[in-house]
DNA sequence: CGCATGTTTCGACGTTCATCAAAGCAGAAC
DNA sequence: GTTCTGCTTTGATGAACGTCGAAACATGCG
């Protein structure tokens, strides 16, 4: 309860049950992280691509999302922190790929652990 | 392709296929929006609160999340305005409830449609 | 009515973010 | 070696965000 506890007193209305912060606070900021990282439509169109093509060259994302290859880097530097991409160089270019996993347990805390 | 296109004239290396864009971008959009509203600590443990309780009164969110209460009423007007929660007014007090059906479509997404 | 309490909105402040131009790096081809 | 090309990093700028105090709104009680 915050400022007072209306269920003592008062006749009307129970206001509510305890209320417990349900999931901690650590697994909050993780999630939030994760969360973010794809808050973004040129993120998640990206995310698109690597999934539906399992490898693409990053000369092709800037012009698949409409912006600036500095622009692309900055995304998918971004992605690869969070952990839901990989890039590797081959040569002259970098080929990402998605890591399915993550996307999974991101799907799996939406309706299970949350 | 962006500037060049590699397989032409060099040897090494194929770049890449063309690469599609994927997802539509409004789809996109509607899907960032979505994870936009879910990109803070806040925010995924009030939805746990709400997915565990069902219903929660809105006293009870600000201490739970360590904010003040005009801040747990701007989170909680922002998840309204994501259709993630619903809130109604009940005499003095509001309560609030999680609509698992929208976290779903977002579990959803992450599995097939993107 | 007026007063007290729960909630939302408003205004302001500091932080974070997306974006691009320009500079810096790393390979490849000459 | 030099030069070219793809990618990343840096710097700067404008927008969006999280936060809170204060004001405004709404509702119940006396």
């Amino acid at each position: 309860m915050t400022t007072t506890s209306p269920t003592q007193l008062t006749i009307l209305s129970a206001c509510c049950s305890p209320a417990e912060p349900a999931v901690a606070d650590e697994s909050a900021e993780a999630l939030a992280s994760l969360f973010k990282a794809l808050a973004d439509p040129a993120r998640v169109k990206i995310m698109s691509m690597l999934l539906n093509a399992d490898e693409v060259c990053a000369c092709d994302i800037a012009t698949a999302i409409g912006k600036s290859q500095a622009t692309a880097s900055h995304h998918l530097g971004l992605l690869r922190k969070a952990g839901l991409v990989t890039g590797d160089k081959r040569g002259t270019w970098v080929y990402y790929r998605a890591i399915p996993e993550r996307l999974a347990s991101i799907s799996a805390a939406l309706t299970t652990d949350l």
